[in-house]
DNA sequence: GATGGTGTAAAATGATCGTTTTACATTGAG
DNA sequence: CTCAATGTAAAACGATCATTTTACACCATC
């Protein structure tokens, strides 16, 4: 494994269990067995390696989201959540920390909630067979995050009730 | 206006707009116009400021969500996100970036959230006439969670869209 | 008019922050 | 063989962290 690979594995494993700001480079290094010189060499700075850090659970997460109806997509959001997931959005959570302050982050934040947003909207298309309905959209994006955020304190529950709420919901479109 | 309030009322301010961790104690007492000796002496810790903080604006949160329907706690989630929201739940924010380290800091909200379900469990009741339904209980907590998130990004229209899917799923339950 | 409580200002605490630098070892390609 | 690249270890950078301490001012009450 290469080294950014390994900084970013270890790095994100850090960051979801004590914070963004919480996590000193100390840490990071010795994390990933590298020297600090190696690891500005490769990351740039904090901000970046955290960007890098989004950028690569997006692509892991976006690889799950590979689904063809919304019940799997929420089904795919339940098996993130047991595996991964349990500690709340990652990029809410780097945004929230650094109050949008790094332009870096906040676009590979943007970036991911985007992406989430289409495959969202691409599913409800597929489902309805209408070319488009943003409300019902919106109300899918927030279970999705409502989920993602009340399995923080709720657990498991939190994702089976979000993909039973979409399938209630999806139910009145499909008449 | 006591040492106390104005402290912890200064402090909200700074912590929702860039973070606990990132909020130095030196930003917190020039915030509130008062020595750091003062500030140890009636708020104790960080960790204990940043715990009254959260019991405060829970406190003004619950006095918010004193409505009698569903409808009517989504339309007061609507005035809180449009007055004092938009950077999500203050409270998971707080636990996220101390991993859920700080016992107090945990406490203060494990407290909030349960008042909230406690509110929406009391509602459901209300709204269906049935002695328990955990499983709408549920999703309408989703929703409501997922609304305060998928505001950070997509604005007040999250809030729209969760009251308009409780009132979907509220009306399959009074038929 | 001394006392105790409550405040401020400012310095000191030792630790840790993110980042850069210095000095040195290893290694693959010309 | 040499050069350039790439790595490490370790120290230094100045800043800032949360917290405590020292020294002093105010003010009500006995």
């Amino acid at each position: 494994m290469d080294i950014m690979s390994k900084l970013v594995a270890a790095s994100e494993a850090l960051f979801d269990r004590h914070g963004f700001t919480a996590t000193g480079m100390d840490k990071l290094t010795k994390s990933a067995g590298i020297s600090s010189r190696t690891l500005y060499k490769h990351a740039g700075s904090k901000n970046a390696l955290i960007a890098s850090v989004l950028g690569e659970r997006d692509k892991r997460f976006a690889r799950r989201l590979e689904v063809d109806s919304i019940d799997a997509l929420f089904k795919a959001l339940e098996d993130w959540a047991r595996v991964e997931g349990g500690r709340g959005c990652l990029f809410l959570r780097a945004y929230g920390e650094t109050g949008g302050d790094s332009p870096e982050i906040v676009e590979a934040v943007l970036a991911h909630k985007a992406r989430v947003a289409d495959k969202i909207a691409e599913l409800v298309i597929v489902e309805t067979r209408q070319s488009d309905n943003a409300d019902l959209v919106e109300q899918i994006i927030v279970l999705f995050e409502g989920a993602t955020a009340a399995a923080i304190y709720r657990g498991e529950q939190s994702v089976v009730a979000a993909r039973m709420a979409a399938a209630t919901l999806l139910e009145r479109h499909r008449l």
